[in-house]
DNA sequence: GCCGTTTTCGGCCCGACTGTTTTCAGTCG
């Protein structure tokens, strides 16, 4: 038996269309081929989805996310109506639910997990990973026909990865893993080029694994160097092409080696991401040629390409940003040379997002670093404006009066830096804007009086507490605080931290509706464990013309640093400079704000 | 079971690695 609800969530629903293709696998895998590539990709779209599965079927939309038709919509439907579906009831029978929880051991399929499960007899889900587990111990996997010694000790360091739950990888961290194996890699003399791909090189907010291609003549040299890297905990697969590692801190790191004028057909394929490669394979198709590392292959003949934009020229089309590879568009932008020119770290002008030590006696995280430090920062970094966004002085410590009095002392402290500023005139930085990101209460209130927003140049709200409101009650309390005339920014508007909280459900087009009308800005908060706005989101609002805003958050200037990332998750929204407000000039910001 | 800039029918990405079953199935990305 399969478990089903009303309820269900995007992840609990993909996990659901995945286990009915593992069962029709099981059933008659030549039978169901085509099928079962429905189910994972219905599995697929419905996990990327940026709205509820729930809220989308309320407004009668489901069939229009692409993956999903007619036969799977109904089966949906049935589910969020009465809380089960017979047909998928029918097509799991006969399988014991242990199956679908060993397959989350990687490296078990449906069929070896459905084996295991027979032969062991493990039926029940819960602890069933428990139970191989001491199987094992035992010996009994072994003594299973098609199972050797190897197989069973292959499955129980698997186990202990599940076991350990490997948590997906932050940006900034993946990206140090990568770069110390590409210094270790660059050791060996036959590495001609080394690069970083997959998922690290298209910029997604966490990271899987980390994957790594190297253009060389010797691909053992070369393997058997990556294999001896020196914190390099276990070799999971070494072949003549391609080899795997865990390293500490229970990372896996893929490489990929391939000689120097298959290079960039190597690149394309190895960066991704999958969709977007099946989505190119299947174009190519049409036009009787077939993709692969290798290269493009036209009438049987192989067609090298040394560089990735050769691969995507050849293919007659413009190369394709790798942020944008996510078969969503990209591909036929591409053909049509309609691809948008992204947002570049250079085109960003300010950070409207910034903690300083000023003490503003809040209850919230006070920055380090002073006034002065962050401005001396943001002249390097060449900004022309910054804003000064603490957090609001704590409503249970203090009356409206006293509010107002610390945000008087602010107002003195920015104006006297102001007139320094330009008496100096040196710098790049002209203007210091005086700023509060304030909570938004459950309610929808500020915990600000209107004499002290009065003090302000602009206010940025955001959400602190109260996270699981329901959509609409949520959104509203946003809007009514969006309001005020002096708010302009809705800061990280999910509340999402990446790995530990999900974000708050918002019904986005409303939110979009009332940013267009009034002129507020959406935020992307730079922060790594936020990057919020998350980049499907940036992609739905920029296709509205909703402007946004970037900041890093920073509660210490070396934080300022931390814009890079913003602006990967901009680029990977499909945003331009014209989306982001603060890649406009001092003097035409200063018209916008206002 | 899904989908459409060849199509509402007839297709559906491509290749590497592993273990074990001696010729390939299963799994992964």
């Amino acid at each position: 038996m399969i478990k089903f609800s009303k309820n269900m969530t995007n992840l609990e629903i993909s996990e659901l269309l995945r286990n009915i293709a593992a069962a029709y696998q099981l059933k008659d895998k030549d039978k169901h081929k085509f099928r079962i590539v429905a189910y994972q990709r219905a599995a697929d779209a419905i996990e990327h989805l940026t709205s509820e599965a729930k809220d989308l079927w309320d407004d009668g939309k489901l069939k229009e996310i692409s993956g999903i038709g007619a036969s799977i919509e109904e089966h949906l439907d049935e589910i969020f109506r009465t809380g089960r579906s017979k047909h998928f009831e029918v097509v799991a029978k006969g399988i014991p639910p242990a199956t679908f929880e060993l397959m989350k051991v990687s490296g078990v399929g449906s069929k070896t997990a459905f084996k295991l499960a027979n032969e062991l007899k493990i039926k029940e889900a819960k602890g069933a990973i428990k139970k191989l587990k001491k199987a094992i111990k035992e010996g009994k996997v072994t003594d299973i026909e098609g199972f050797g010694e190897q197989s069973q000790e292959a499955i129980e360091k698997s186990i202990k990865e599940v076991t350990s739950k490997k948590r997906r990888l932050l940006l900034p961290y993946a990206t140090k893993v990568a770069d110390e194996v590409i210094e270790w890699m660059k050791k060996e003399k036959s590495v001609k080029n080394v690069d970083v791909l997959g998922s690290l090189r298209r910029n997604t907010s966490t990271i899987g694994d980390i994957d790594i291609a190297v253009a060389t003549d010797s691909p053992v040299k070369v393997l058997d160097h990556f294999t001896k890297y020196p914190k390099k905990q276990r070799v999971l697969e070494k072949g003549d092409k391609t080899a795997s590692i865990i390293v500490s801190g229970s990372v896996q790191v893929d490489i990929i080696a391939q000689s120097p004028d298959s290079y960039g057909s190597l690149l394309q394929h190895f960066t991704g991401s999958k969709h977007h490669n099946i989505a190119l394979r299947e174009y190519a198709i049409k036009k009787q040629m077939s993709l692969s590392e290798y290269g493009i292959k036209k009438k049987g003949k192989l067609i090298k390409c040394p560089t990735e934009k050769d691969f995507y020229q050849k293919l007659g089309m413009d190369w394709i940003e790798p942020e944008l590879r996510e078969d969503t568009g990209e591909i036929e932008a591409a053909i049509n040379h309609k691809l948008p020119k992204l947002i570049e770290l250079k085109d960003i002008k300010s950070d409207l997002q910034i903690h300083s030590d000023f003490d503003i006696e809040t209850s919230h995280d006070l920055g380090e670093s002073s006034i002065e430090a962050i401005v001396d920062k943001a002249n390097e970094l060449g900004y022309e404006y910054i804003a000064f966004t603490e957090h609001n002085p704590s409503q249970s410590g203090h009356n409206g009066k006293q509010i107002i009095d610390i945000l008087k002392r602010k107002k003195e402290r920015i104006e006297k830096l102001n007139s320094s500023i330009a008496e100096k005139g040196t710098g790049s930085v002209k203007k210091v804007f005086n700023s509060l990101e304030i909570d938004i209460l459950p309610d929808g209130r500020l915990p600000v009086p209107d004499e002290g927003l009065e003090l302000l140049d602009f206010a940025l709200v955001s959400i602190h507490s109260s996270f699981k409101q329901p959509r609409n009650t949520v959104t509203k309390r946003i809007l009514s605080a969006l309001a005020h005339p002096k708010v302009k920014i809705f800061a990280h508007p999910t509340g999402r931290k990446l790995g530990y909280r999900e974000g708050v459900e918002l019904n986005w087009p409303q939110i979009f509706d009332f940013c267009k009308q009034n002129n507020k800005w959406l935020e992307i908060n730079a922060e790594p464990i936020r990057l919020d706005l998350p980049d499907v989101i940036v992609r739905d609002a920029t296709k509205e013309g909703v402007k946004l805003t970037m900041g890093t958050d920073a509660h210490h200037k070396d934080s300022l640093n931390n814009m890079i990332f913003g602006v990967s998750v901009g680029r990977r929204g499909w945003a331009t400079k014209s989306d982001i407000v603060n890649t406009k000039p001092l003097r035409e910001f200063l018209k916008m704000v206002k």
